[in-house]
DNA sequence: AAGACGAAAGTGGTTGA
DNA sequence: TCAACAACTTTCGTCTT
C-alpha cells in the first residue's frame, strides 16, 4: 500500500514543514498554514490606552512577541504602595514613575507601529507564523537596545524579518524583502548586519538548497527535478563549488541543469528571473557545474531519448 | 526569431595593510 | 581609511537551434 504523501492544496508542492511548537503544518513553497490545530477566535489584540489594555487584555495570554510587550508588563508601582513611604521617598516614587512612563510610552508606541508593519510585510510574502515571531523577538530587542535609534523603523523591521527567515531556513532574497517592504536592498543589508552582530544572533550562511524548492515550484518543476537538483548541489558543495558564490545563483544553476536532465526545459531567462538573479550568473555557474561533475552525459541521454 | 553564449565594463561589498 | 579584489550585473555582439 503507498503511503499517501501530503500535498500542499494551494499549490500542491510536498515541500511541508511541521513546527512542533505551534501545531502547524505549512508549505514552505507557498507558505499556506495547511494544518493549525490552534484556530484563532480571538479578538484584536491591539491596545491603545491602558483603559482599554484591561478590557481586551485577556488573563492567561500566551507570553508572543509579536505584543509589544510579550503580553507582560512591569510597572513602577502602585498608588496603595504610597502608604509605605516617607515625603521625599515619595518624590523619589513619582520621579521614577514619571520616567518609566515616558521611557516605557516611546518604546511602546514604536513597537505597536513596527510591529504593525512587521505583520503587513510578513503576510504579503506569507510568511510562517513562526517566522513572524522570531522578526518580532528580533526588533523588540533591537529597540531595547536602542539599535533602532538613527535608523528607519522599517529598516529594522525589514532586517529583522530578513534574519528571521534564514534561521528558520525559509530564506527569502533581499530583492523580495525590498519589493514587500519598500526598503532599498543595501538599506536591508547594512540593518540586518548590523542588528544581528550587535544582537550576537548566529546565522549560518543560508543553503542553496532552502530556495530550491521554492523556485522549482515558482516554475512548475516536477519532484524529481527538484530532488535531482539538490542531489547536484550536494556534489557541488561537497567539491566546495558553492564556497563565497550567491546561494541563489548556485540554485539557480543547479535547478536549470536539473530541468534539462528531466527533459523539462525552462530558459535561463526563465529560471533568472524567478530566482532574481542574471542569466549570466546561472551560465558561468552552470559552466561550472557540468566542468566539474561531468554532468554532460546526462544532458545528452535526455536529448536521445527524445528523438526516438 | 529566440535562446544560449561570452566578453567587457561597471557596481557594491569585503578584506587586509 | 584606502586600495585591491571577487562576485555579480548590465550591455551588447555573435553563435546555435
Amino acid at each position: 500500500m503507498a503511503e499517501m504523501v501530503k500535498k500542499c492544496p494551494e499549490c500542491s508542492g510536498i515541500n511541508l514543514f511541521w513546527n512542533r511548537e505551534k501545531g502547524e503544518i505549512i508549505c514552505r513553497d507557498c507558505g499556506l498554514v495547511i494544518e493549525d490545530k490552534m484556530v484563532d477566535f480571538t479578538q484584536e489584540w491591539r491596545e491603545f490606552d491602558s483603559s482599554q489594555a484591561e478590557t481586551k487584555r485577556r488573563t492567561g495570554a500566551p507570553m508572543t512577541f509579536t505584543q509589544y510587550d510579550q503580553g507582560l508588563g512591569t510597572e513602577v508601582g502602585q498608588k496603595s504602595d504610597l502608604f509605605k513611604l516617607g515625603g521625599a521617598e515619595r518624590n523619589k516614587f513619582f520621579r521614577l514613575r514619571k520616567w518609566q512612563y515616558r521611557i516605557s510610552t516611546a518604546i511602546e508606541r514604536n513597537l505597536k507601529l513596527a510591529l504593525a508593519e512587521l505583520k503587513r510585510v510578513s503576510s504579503f510574502l506569507k510568511l510562517p507564523k513562526s517566522v513572524e515571531e522570531e522578526a518580532s523577538r528580533i526588533y523588540t530587542l533591537a529597540v531595547q537596545r536602542g539599535l533602532v535609534r538613527g535608523r528607519s523603523m522599517e529598516s529594522v523591521v525589514a532586517g529583522a524579518l530578513y534574519a528571521a527567515c534564514r534561521r528558520h531556513e525559509v530564506p527569502r532574497t533581499l530583492d523580495e524583502l525590498s519589493e514587500a517592504s519598500g526598503i532599498e536592498k543595501k538599506e536591508i543589508g547594512r540593518t540586518y548586519r548590523f542588528v544581528t552582530r550587535e544582537l550576537g544572533l548566529t546565522i549560518l550562511p543560508s543553503n542553496p538548497a532552502d530556495y530550491i524548492a521554492r523556485f522549482a515550484s515558482a516554475l512548475k518543476l516536477s519532484a524529481e527535478t527538484q530532488s535531482k537538483a539538490i542531489e547536484i548541489l550536494e556534489k557541488a558543495q561537497k567539491i566546495e563549488l558553492t564556497s563565497g558564490r550567491g546561494p541563489t545563483g548556485i540554485a539557480s544553476a543547479a535547478l536549470y541543469v536539473s530541468a534539462l536532465i528531466h527533459g523539462e526545459k525552462r530558459t535561463q531567462r526563465e529560471v533568472a528571473d524567478v530566482a532574481g538573479v542574471t542569466e549570466v550568473t546561472i551560465r558561468n555557474r552552470y559552466k561550472e557545474l557540468l566542468e566539474e561533475l561531468n554532468l554532460e552525459k546526462d544532458i545528452k541521454k535526455t536529448k536521445k531519448k527524445k528523438k526516438r
